[in-house]
RNA sequence: GGCGGGAUGGCAGAGCGGUCAAUUGCACCGGGCUGUAAACUCGGCGCCCUGACGGGCUACGCAGGUUCGAAUCCUGCUCCCGCCA
């Protein structure tokens, strides 16, 4: 068994205070710390919503930190949970996913993963290896060691249960096979947000009957979305993904309410208690202007997940086009064939100078037609409220000139300049 | 196995024979004000045709039926929930 260094009283403190929710039992962890020996870590993930947010970077960002005094993560593909799908969600049926899908997803999500996460210091297991193998019998033995009671303790379980919706009986199965992953793998530790406590809790009981020391629990809080309401997630279009580009997840966090700031920088950067103590204290008594500081958290947050120079590029961008209402720099092209559209809509190409423009268009077609409405009646709401703005000018009939290098703006994100793909 | 209740737009939840593309709230989109914050305010929120007025199509679990006309009534089916066994 290797060796880990062993972490100094602040050290040992911002491992286990800072951006964690909960260690159960908080001495066994610090004594583990101490005893340097090199412990495992366990983390599962279900190979189905391949997207990783920056939701799931504070409890990431916890394991690269421990991995760099010289522990070890275990990471656990459920390629047989995902077909359960963890019920701490909505009680949505998923999709089975066929194996090439898992695989391609469970390849999604390392390579995001490990965009955080140590790679040389990280052990990938599929349940496959131990449930595989897996029999009826060996399933109902697993079951036995728990009571419905015991299942019910689950916040989930028994909410849905108290207001009438429906829990599937495999759905109890999906903790016991996550804890059973533990002994799978012999974890120390496992990992997860606050919404994991239970499952977490069951590979402790799980690991005991099978005579092992139980794993200790850590649990990190969960990242409010950008919607300043519930837990930041895909599915609620709420979040902030790790591979976002960099204006995008700039944008992102400058949209995101005042009262979030300070849990942001705690959760996601490095900045010092006192510090993130001191903004917190700034806005919640407006000594200062909360912008700043959120400037500075999405200038933080750009360079953790790119590079300080993206980070500054996505600063200035952000600067010109929503505080001085400019163009961007850069505006995503979109190559339209003019011959083939004019013909389309029955309408002649001119070349003016060198340009070609196609006259008496179409405005609500044509910004369907390129996707910045979902639908032309969309598009014929969009122009009628003032939302469309073509070089420069709003524009609210319905009769315009395509042209050559157009640029058009729908609403305040969405920009597109036009390019003729023809010649 | 028996009895009862229910299935409506992203969610919640009205509607119970025409005036329903469907009240309302939330969410969402856009305008204004701003710090792409909050609050506020105004407008919108199935698809298609139309400059507009207006028109057409598709929708209220699924399949049939009654009716001039159905989300609303009837029959069968599927699924969910509760109570009893």
């Amino acid at each position: 068994m290797p060796d880990a260094r062993v972490p100094n009283d602040d050290e040992v403190r911002w491992l286990t205070e800072r951006a964690v929710a909960e260690i159960i039992p908080r001495d066994d962890f610090v004594r583990a710390l101490k005893s340097g020996k090199s412990l495992r870590l366990k983390m599962g993930f279900d190979p189905s919503a391949p997207d990783l947010t920056i939701g799931h970077a504070v409890g990431l960002r916890k394991l690269r930190q421990l991995q760099d005094f010289g522990h070890r993560v275990v990471i656990i593909v459920g390629d047989w949970t995902a077909q359960i799908g963890d019920p701490s969600g909505q009680s949505k049926t998923r999709p089975m996913l066929t194996a090439e899908e898992v695989k391609a997803n469970a390849e999604t999500y390392l390579r995001q993963f490990f965009g955080i996460v140590d790679r040389e210091m990280t052990e990938v297991r599929w349940q496959t290896e131990w449930f595989g193998e897996f029999g009826l019998s060996d399933v109902v033995r697993l079951a036995a060691q728990f009571t419905v009671a015991q299942m019910l303790e689950r916040a989930d379980f028994a909410d849905r249960f108290a207001s009438h919706k429906p829990v599937g009986v495999h759905e109890l199965l999906y903790p016991m096979l996550q804890g059973y992953d533990s002994v799978a793998v012999q974890a120390d530790v496992e990992f997860g947000g606050t919404d994991q406590k239970f499952n977490l809790m069951v590979g402790r009981e799980l690991q005991h009957h099978f005579g092992q020391p139980p794993q200790i629990v850590y649990t990190v809080p969960l990242l409010v979305g950008t919607d300043g309401e519930v837990k930041m997630s895909k599915s609620l279009g709420n979040y902030v993904a790790v591979e976002d580009p960099p204006h995008e997840m700039y944008g992102k966090i400058m949209s995101i309410p005042d009262h979030l700031i300070a849990d942001y920088f705690e959760l996601l950067t490095d900045l010092p208690d006192a510090e993130v103590a001191e903004i917190r204290g700034s806005v919640d008594q407006h000594t200062a202007n909360p912008r700043d500081a959120k400037m500075r958290l999405a200038r933080e947050i750009v360079t953790q997940f790119h590079s300080l120079t993206a980070a500054a590029d996505a600063e200035e961008q952000f600067v010109r086009t929503f505080s001085k209402r400019e163009l961007p720099e850069d505006i995503t092209e979109y190559r339209i064939s003019f011959a083939r559209t004019a013909d389309k809509f029955q309408r002649p190409v001119f070349d003016v100078d060198g340009v070609k423009r196609v006259d008496s268009m179409s405005l609500a077609k044509v910004l369907a037609e390129v996707g910045l409405a979902s639908s032309v009646s969309e598009a014929r709401r969009l122009i009628k409220s003032g939302a469309v703005d073509i070089d420069g000018d709003v524009h609210t009939s319905d009769d315009f000139a395509l042209i050559d290098g157009l640029v058009f703006r729908v609403g305040k994100h969405k920009f597109l300049k036009i390019m003729n793909a023809d010649g």
